[in-house]
DNA sequence: TAGTGGTCTAGACCACAAA
DNA sequence: TTGTGGTCTAGACCACTAT
């Protein structure tokens, strides 16, 4: 089995209240005898885990499951959108804009392409239960994509990438900042001009090195935390 | 060697352009054969570095150098304090405020302590360059820390705590988001009551599960933005 | 002192990128 | 096809927690 299978597994357990007597996963000795998996297994699906914020280890005592948060945390570390953080919850993506722009200096210098490369700019609202929640500004390289029209723009393309095209993703680059809003986003989030955004950046690359979605996501400051967690070391 | 020495070493030589000609490190075939260390000891300590941002890996090509940030970008998975990301700069901690507190029920339940426990409660202010980068409002279990005074609290506790007091701290828990700035956290940091701010909420637990310090820190929005990187998978 | 997670060894084979 | 990183095996010993 391989260990993303079984951090898979063992996702589900937690959830399950598999572990609720003791709030610690059985020791790596008896998963690796229930499960009959190998330790190399084990480590590193609860590496996953924690990774996660699911659980948290020490050494000579054992492997203990956090609380979980409720909702309007979201984890960092996550990479491919809200929908997960969100089940349960009602979420309507609403595209503003779909729009073909031809990259002069300044864009292609943040697309990492040429001038005059052909690139998707698209807006959307994301709605949680009705109510605004973030407002998204992605750049897609067209050049990777190929065409996209205001349905497919609806969902995710990071899925396309992968299954229709065939393409790898590498690495995610993030940044986070607070910045005031400016007044088109803050009607789009029913706040004021000048208010508080929590704003995220992403610059996703495929694994061949090319940037092909750089986006500016502007979160409703009084909707949103978002939680990471790490082993101190040292 | 142990494997976080190993990446302290690989670190360095990123640091001193050693790698500079192909922008990536040596095949971990060689870096096994050049340091004498085995395939676990390579792999363990450029996980650390990819956690670190440092360089990213794309599997059949090789472990490329990421080109490094500037000024007022902070590494969101550090927990040990700014000190390390602003070398070159002046930084200077003003120590505002040093209280001693008798918990009530918010702070019992905050500290996750009994009511009527004591509680240290300091205000800081850093500065760098003369200008203030943040403000922090920290409190310290007395339980552990014991005995704070203006001039330790000018310090980082965490090094007390681990070589003075001989204990082991464990978990990191971080929240951020995006906050309106009251008028006296303002003014520390010669912003206007209402500007935005961005927050970071730092839990930290011994190894033993006690939590001896929670903290909130308050920034300058215009100084800093805050970085990660994640490997896309699936 | 017993039990648990952390580190380490010395291999083998698989999956992907680039030529 | 070659070279690279990713996954995996089957162990051994170390370091820490808790009793």
């Amino acid at each position: 089995m391989k260990y993303y299978e079984f951090s898979e597994i063992l996702k589900k357990n937690i959830l399950d209240g598999k572990y609720l007597d003791t709030n610690k996963l059985p020791t790596e000795d008896s998963l690796i005898e229930q499960y009959g998996v190998t330790r190399y297994c084990v480590r590193n699906a609860i590496n996953i885990l924690i990774e996660l914020g699911e659980v948290y280890s020490v050494q000579g005592s054992g492997m203990f499951i956090r609380k979980k948060r409720g909702y309007g945390y979201f984890n960092l570390s996550h990479t491919k959108g809200l929908t997960k953080e969100l089940e349960g919850k009602q979420v309507d993506t609403i595209v503003i804009s779909v729009e073909t722009k031809i990259a002069d200096e300044n864009l292609a210098s943040r697309m990492q392409c040429d001038i005059g490369t052909e690139i998707y700019y698209i807006v959307r609202i994301r709605n949680v239960d009705k109510e605004p929640l973030s407002v998204e500004r992605t750049y897609y390289s067209k050049d990777v994509i190929g065409y996209i029209d205001k349905n497919i723009a609806t969902d995710s393309l990071f899925g396309y990438i992968k299954e229709g095209l065939g393409l790898n993703l590498g690495l995610a680059d993030k940044v986070v900042y607070a910045d005031k809003l400016d007044l088109e986003t803050a009607n789009y989030l029913k706040l004021d001009e000048g208010d508080p955004a929590f704003v995220v950046e992403d610059d996703v690359y495929l694994s061949n090195g090319v940037l092909f979605n750089a986006s500016k996501v502007y979160y409703n400051y009084k909707k949103t935390k978002f939680f990471g967690s790490k082993s101190v070391v040292g």
